[in-house]
This record gives structure tokens, sequence and C-alpha cells, in this order.
DNA sequence: AAATCCAATGTAAGCGCTTACATGACAATT
DNA sequence: AATTGTCATGTAAGCGCTTACATTGGATTT
């Protein structure tokens, strides 16, 4: 039964669909790219033999012959934090209103992972790349620049950058939630964080703390501090390191909310009672910290606002390659049961 | 200070390495994709230009000659679901041990965009491809055969699909849950779901749910069915709209943990002991299950693994073109203090 | 020493598309 | 009627790479 079927063992090309139509591959190329440039008759023609041929464009010739892929890149620590998972399908959604396609990659928040994982994108031919976090070994900057691959970075905020930023002031946001804090008579305090090497989104915020204590005059020593992967174990792990230290701290200032509900979770299986016992605090305000029991004070930042603001500075990056001023975006504090006067 | 710059205004090509180094391009290609051919000697030459040029190959380029990307797509319904990001995680973390690198789209729940998304993946020239779920226009099916792209199926498990699947009976994994709940003295069921139109997770779990119910005797007409999006939010307006219903269920058997956390949280907002005046089961098995308070009661998926054998099955068809039978991936009840007798 | 073989390298033809430029047809201008 | 301009379409040269096939020269065999 080959009567209506066209197919000869391989998948229709531009030429095929030329062919079909009677016209040339500059025209059915045409009709694809620039409509409006094929006059109307001929147009038709080159859709019937399109569909006829169930004919798809072979994206890597295009790109390879237009220099251009309608393609951003975007390359997050982890997928399994929904933080970022959130920020980033706002990103999609917003690339997606111009056509652009995402290509996402995870580096486990690996730089050497990332530096390579940079490389594919643009080798891969993308127009744009999303990064989080400044820090990174310069010449990665160069690299991208003398590719000419524009890139933004998102969830810190640097108007001195030599990239266009869009975020938040780590620093200040955990420097504000810190004097809370101490407002409330904390003065033996500590940290459950992500390793602050190589990652300034944490190391601001452990500034934040520090500076925060500073200027309540309380000495840096009373700040103890553990490090932990993201996940709700790994926090309540960290919380017992920190209890078995020798002074107990009265509050327990979380990188994030999931690492803040692993504490308070392993603190009450422990028989200590949050916020009687000991204070949490997380960052982020994803849903959970609002029905943590008890609910979780922490910093609210509007991720998905942040994804959509880099999206446009990529696109008009992408497009007019003029400069794009960094955005800051307001976090603030939500202060719920998880702290407590001490 | 032009003096070590070779850079003459744009990247550096494959033949721009040939030329420094002194060989074909051939040789360069050989180099780079099968090292052994190339006497040690010239080996080194061209690594030398390589690394002199900063030199980064063309994926477009070498996808259309070589007809292989090396690249794997996968498309999920959202990244918002700790579920899928999982899964998706180790499918990459397996597929990266061969080399392959992964594309993800999300879909959002909408067969419109996914059908645009895997004709994406392919123009892409997507090696194989990762789809949720079986149902879908058998007509995709046809073109992705056609297209000469493998693909394999996850979160379900069906040996007589026509396409491979990697996953569990979600019917019996929740009647196993519905005969728990039953046998606990249930009587007034209800459930939260996602739409079970188009989506085969959802109808055969209800399914499950019935084929319980119908053994126990249990009319189907005991059974309130609420629909509900993925969150947190959305489980706790769910529940609010099965507590306005003439008869109160004494039981919500959740479609995932996501919902069953909103709806507990929901409940105790409103006042209601969970689980002495309504029981909550959830779907998954995530990290929330276990620090809920209570405890949620739920049926465990081994996301990691799911993800992993999808993956090795993938690589498989991508190579040796040679057909795979479908992995079931064994759920297990986890009870816990949100499930009570009535 | 001639014949044979083989490993290393080179040559060049595409892969499927875009696009600068050329062509031709027809309408508007003179 | 000759000229000019405009617009739709065709021609063909790449884009940067891979790879089948041709070539080379040294080692091995006879």
């Amino acid at each position: 039964m080959t009567t209506d079927d066209n197919n000869m063992g391989r998948t229709p090309t531009l030429a095929d669909v030329a062919g079909l139509a009677g016209v040339s591959t500059a025209t059915v190329s045409r009709c694809l790219n620039s409509p409006d440039q094929v006059v109307e008759r001929t147009r038709k023609k080159v859709e019937d033999a399109v569909l006829e041929l169930g004919y798809a464009p072979n994206f890597n010739a295009r790109a390879l012959a237009a220099k251009r892929t309608n393609t951003i890149g975007a390359i997050i620590p982890t997928m399994e934090n929904a933080i970022f998972a959130r920020g980033l399908q706002s990103f999609q959604e917003e690339l997606g209103c111009s056509g652009v396609t995402l290509l996402v990659a995870s580096s486990s928040y690996r730089t050497d992972l990332e530096e390579e994982q940079i490389r594919t994108l643009v080798s891969r031919g993308a127009d744009g790349i999303l990064l989080i976090g400044l820090h990174r070994d310069p010449k990665i900057y160069e690299f991208l620049k003398r590719q000419n691959v524009p890139v933004v970075v998102a969830w810190v905020f640097d108007p001195n950058a030599k990239v266009p930023t869009v975020g938040f002031d780590n620093f200040s946001a955990m420097k504000a939630l810190a004097d809370r804090v101490i407002s409330m008579g904390h003065r033996r305090l500590s940290t459950i964080t992500a390793s602050p090497l190589g990652n300034d989104r944490a190391s601001e915020r452990l500034r934040g703390i520090y500076a925060s204590m500073m200027e309540a005059g309380i000495p840096k020593t009373e700040l103890s501090i553990v490090e932990a992967e993201y996940g709700i174990d790994e926090g309540g792990a960290a919380l017992e390191q920190l209890l078995c230290q020798r002074i107990r701290p009265s509050v327990v200032m979380c990188g994030n909310d999931v690492l803040a509900v692993g504490a308070i979770a392993k603190a009450q299986e422990l028989g200590l009672s949050v916020p009687n016992d000991i204070s949490v605090t997380g960052f982020d305000d994803i849903e959970i910290a609002k029905i943590s029991s008890p609910a979780l004070t922490t910093v609210h930042v509007p991720h998905r606002r942040m994804g959509k603001e880099a999206a446009k500075m990529l696109i008009n990056l992408v497009n007019a390659a003029k400069t794009q001023n960094s955005i800051l975006i307001e976090t603030s504090l939500v202060v719920r049961a998880s702290l407590s006067r001490v």
C-alpha cells in the first residue's frame, strides 16, 4: 500500500517540499520564516506540500545556516530545589511569549560541571545564558564575552558586576532577619548554611548575620555554623550537630526553608519545643513555610518575578545587544511562630 | 596589543585548528571523536592548537553532519512537582554516565504544548525521548516512529503498550491503599485528584479506589471527588469543597503528598483534628510526608530508580535499536499517623 | 629487492538550511 | 513606447562539521 506513501525512507527535507510544491528551496524557506514575502498562491502550495510530507525543519541545519537558535540556556544548581524550579518556570513562560526555547542544565552546585555545561550551551548555539550567582572563574565571563553570548545572573543583585544581575540583596535580607532575631533577645546564634565557598548567596547571607551581630555588639564567636546540603534530612542532621555543641544556641537561622523545616522536625523529634526551647528561621518563603508547625519565620523572595525579569533582560540583550541595568528584587521579612523572644 | 591575539573577530572553527596544527580538518575531527585513530605526535599538535585557539566545536554543525546528537529529550508536566524533578535528576545522572545530554521541556499538563515540544525536540535531533504517561494522540506515536526516534514512557507500567514503559501500576498501588483504608472501617470516602482526563496516572488511581470499594461492597456513590491542580493551597481549597458537601467523608485520599499536606493544613486550620475527625492519605512519599504532622500515610514510589531505569532503556534503544521490555517498579504502602480507624 | 599490506592522513562531498544577489515580470512613470 | 522601479522568485554559495574513499609511506613478507 504505497499509494499515498511518499515516504522515501528518510525524513523529508526542504528540497522535498520545494520539489512537491514546484518552487525553489529559497521560497519554501521564506514561507517558513517570513511568510509575508511570499505571495498568497505560492504560500498555499508550499503549505500543502509541508502538510502532505509531514515536513519538520531540521533545527541544526537552520541554526548552522542562520547563526541564531532562538534558544536561551539556563544553568541552575539543582532542579530539586523548589526555589529554582519555580523561578525557572516563570523564566520559561516569559521566554515562551517571545518564541524562545529554554535549555536547562543543572550543575549540582559543582563549578567544574557548570563550566562544562556553559561550554555545551554555547556550542549548541544558545543566544543567551542565565546563570545563578556571580561567583565563578573570570575566565568564564571572558569566554562568554568572546563568544558574544550575553549573560544574565540571577538570585543576586550587584549593580557593579560586569554582567547584569537580577536578584535580591542577600546580605541586607539576611541582615534584616538577623536584626529582628537579635531584637528579640537572642544572643547565642547559629546557622545552617550551604557551603559559602563559591556560593555568593550563602556567603552574603553569612555576612549579613555577622553585620547584624556587630551592630548589636555581639562577638563573632557567638555564631556557630554548620554546613549542610539541601534537604530536609540534611537540615535535621545539621541541627543535631548544633545541639551537640558546648553551648546550645537559642536560635537556628537556616539558609533556606527546607533546611529549616528539617531542623524543626528533628528538634521536635528530640523532644524540644519550637520556638520555646529553640527558635528556627528559614529563607525563601516557599509554601511549606506556611504549613509547617510551627509556621516558619522566613524571608519572602518573589521568585516568579525574578524569573520573569531575568527573561525580559536576556531577550533584550539578545535582540538589541544594548547593555541592561541590574534589577533589584525586594524581599520582605515574614515573621511567623517559629521565632519567639528568648 | 594583538601580539598573542589570534582572534580574528569570529569564533575559531575546525579549519582554523587544522591550519594552526598543520593538518587536515579530517584529522582534527578524528582527534576530537576517535583519538586512537590518530598517532600521538599529531594528536598533541592538534590539542595544542585547540587550546591556543580556545576552540569549541559547533554542536549544530556536528549534528548536521553526523546525524546524531548524543542528546535525549524529556517532557515532564511540570518542574514544580518534586516528584518529576527528582525522577528527572536521576534520569539525567544516568544519561550523563553515558555522555548523553538531557534536554528538558515542561508541558504544564497541556497536551497541545506537549505535542509542540515533541516536534521541537525531534527537530533538534534528539536521539530519543522520555515521556510521562501513555495517554496521548496516537498520531504522535506514529510521528515518532516515522522519524525513527525511540520513546520510553515513564510513571506508568503497561507491558501491552506499543512503546516500552517503566513505572508502577497506578491502579494496584492505589487499590492497595484503598483496601487498607476500607479495612480500617472507612465507608464515606473522598478523593482529591488531578483531572483524570488525558492523565492516565490519575484515572488509573481512581479506578483503583473504585475497584477496592466494589470488592468491599461499597457503592460507587460513596466516593466524592474533587479535582485540583498541583499545590498545597489547591489541596486546602479542595478539602474545603469536600467539607461543604452533604455528608462529610471520613477519609480524603489525595492524588499526591502535596495535595495531602495542603488538605491536612486546611483541616487543622478549620479546627478539625487529623486523623481523629478526618483521615488523609497521599501518594509519592516525598520528604514532606515524613515531617508532616501528623505524618502522612502514603504510597512510596522509588522515583530515582524509575528515572535510572528509564535512562538505561532509552540508551539501549538509541544504541542498539532493539526493542525493550517494560519494567515494573514496585511501590509500597507507608502507613503513618494521618490514617486511623474510623 | 620487489610485492604486499596497513595504519595514518588527506581530499572532498555532502548534511539541510538561509540569504545575498541575480533574474524576470509586471506596473507605474515619463 | 521606452524607461524605471518594485516585488516575487530563483540561483547558488556557504554555515562548520563528519566520513567514505583515495593516497602515502614505512614495515612486513616473499
